[in-house]
DNA sequence: ATTTTTTGAAGACTATAGTCTGTAGATCAA
DNA sequence: TTGATCTACAGACTATAGTCTTCAAAAAAT
């Protein structure tokens, strides 16, 4: 599994337990409802700064997403 | 302190403490030495693929390399 | 069944990550 | 003093992150 797929499942995953929609995700972390989209499919590589916000909108640290990411890295040698 | 810069300071410890050169990381990591350069000095935002190149090849997980930048930023407020 | 909310997706665009080449200064060894 | 190694830095360039607009379709609510 690529890491960005890793992070986009993760980011969907945190964004549904908090219950709250793409755009009001992007609303509070300042970034474009469409990219929190390609993020989550995996289809963009985040930067640092964007990790980091989309991380504190979650309550959750960036070092805890990355962990949770690599799990999933790890867990699927395949796909 | 910026994410970037907390970074850049992380990296260059790291880096130090394996006592390899910047263009040794770059050859490691499939990456350019002057990259590696201005991502020391807090020049630059890494990708989510290059953190994990660089922790990888520092033989850290990228999970640990965050919380000793989050760490670094939340110690130093000011900065 | 229909309205409302949410998400996927395309296209054009701007900003910035990352490369490549080259020069110069610093440091350390011979 | 000379030569090797390392790093800062500039400039031009390519690749990709991230925005904005718009439309369509799925899902959920009423």
């Amino acid at each position: 599994m690529k890491p960005e797929v890793a992070f986009g499942n993760t980011l969907r995953r945190l964004r549904l337990e908090k219950g709250i929609s793409q755009e009001k995700l992007a609303l509070m972390s300042d970034l474009d409802r469409t990219y929190i989209s390609l993020l989550e499919r995996g289809l963009r590589q985040p930067s640092l700064k964007t990790i980091l916000r989309l991380s504190k909108t979650l309550e959750i640290s960036g070092a805890q997403m990355l962990m949770t990411l690599e799990r999933l890295i790890d867990e699927n040698p395949t796909d």
